[in-house]
DNA sequence: AATAGCATGTAAGAAGTTACATGATTTC
DNA sequence: GAAATCATGTAACTTCTTACATGCTATT
């Protein structure tokens, strides 16, 4: 469900697109909350096709591409999942979970590994702060918005934690 | 891969476990970054245990239980996937998803469910903020910081949004 | 004696990943 | 003309979810 749910919002945002293009905007800023291969997209467009949630047109020319536009009983239907539907609010990422368990390690090995993640992290927020402020439609803002949050506070987590490692490995030795 | 570390990282964590504590585990502070269902847990156990890296031992009691305990194999594997591997940054959230896709509606119609999101992640806030107080190992508090932050981080987005979109709605009034 | 919680499992199906497969066009 | 990028697809496999299935124990 939360893949095609995915693919009706992105193609409300950016209007009709290939699978190519959908498949581009999983690796921007939509990656920081759902993301998707090509060999499930295509599939799933198809999918969606036969249901009547979106609308194919077939390129004529050499490249075959075809170029899918929501149709209103997707607008529909994203519609009522978005007002209707109490998510799922478990979260799967690998990421945090390495965070979540670095710890487990002795301080000389974890120091080094939660330097480098908040070093991730604050890469993350420059990019996303910039793309941020160069967005011209509000909805796009936000989404980049929630990305720089989101990686904000995996920055200070991985910082606040490698301090209080050091302070107390540091407390050890005195 | 992720559910065998994930499971490696309880069974550091919490000691010898049976399938059923871990997979309450999954429903705590460990949903915020990953979770699997018993279904998915206790094949997941058995198969770790054909590979050696835990070993169970099956109560003889009326109740049918296997506690498992994670061997020397199961801790280096754990510790080479924390150290050597580059994890999947990518991340899986329905309720992000969503979140990330409500400004489309109407501000009717988004305003009242982001306050209610800002308020869902504001329960979760106070509930985690309270359990990494409680906790009286470094490792759990550590956890529950990063849930306390993320959670955080997503109240603030919503009320942010909403507030935006409130002025904007406004100035259009005016 | 009924309900809630402990405790484990399997089977079918849906969702997601990896690898294979093809071919056009643009840029250098 | 080589490399990068556009563009789509399928097959095999792994992972995850939902539903079914069973039976004990503690509490009320």
């Amino acid at each position: 469900m939360s893949l095609r749910i995915a693919l009706l919002g992105l193609l409300v945002e950016a209007g009709p697109s290939s699978g190519y293009d959908l498949t581009k905007h999983f690796g921007l800023s939509t990656s920081n909350v759902w993301s998707a291969k090509h060999s499930q997209i295509y599939p799933e467009l198809r999918k969606m096709e036969a249901d009547g949630a979106v609308t194919a047109v077939e390129e004529s020319g050499a490249r075959n591409k075809r170029t899918y536009e929501i149709t209103d009983g997707g607008r529909g239907e994203l519609r009522r999942w978005l007002i209707e539907t109490d998510p799922n609010r478990d979260v799967r990422s690998e990421a945090c979970l390495r965070l979540f368990m670095l710890p487990l390690l002795d301080p000389e090995e974890s120091l080094p590994l939660l330097r480098a993640e908040a070093a991730v992290y604050q890469v993350r927020v420059n990019r996303l702060k910039s793309l941020a402020e160069s967005m011209d439609s509000d909805l796009n803002r936000y989404q980049a918005t929630l990305g720089v949050l989101n990686m904000t506070a995996l920055r200070d987590w991985a910082t606040y934690v490698a301090d209080d490692i050091e302070r107390k490995a540091a407390e050890k030795r005195a």
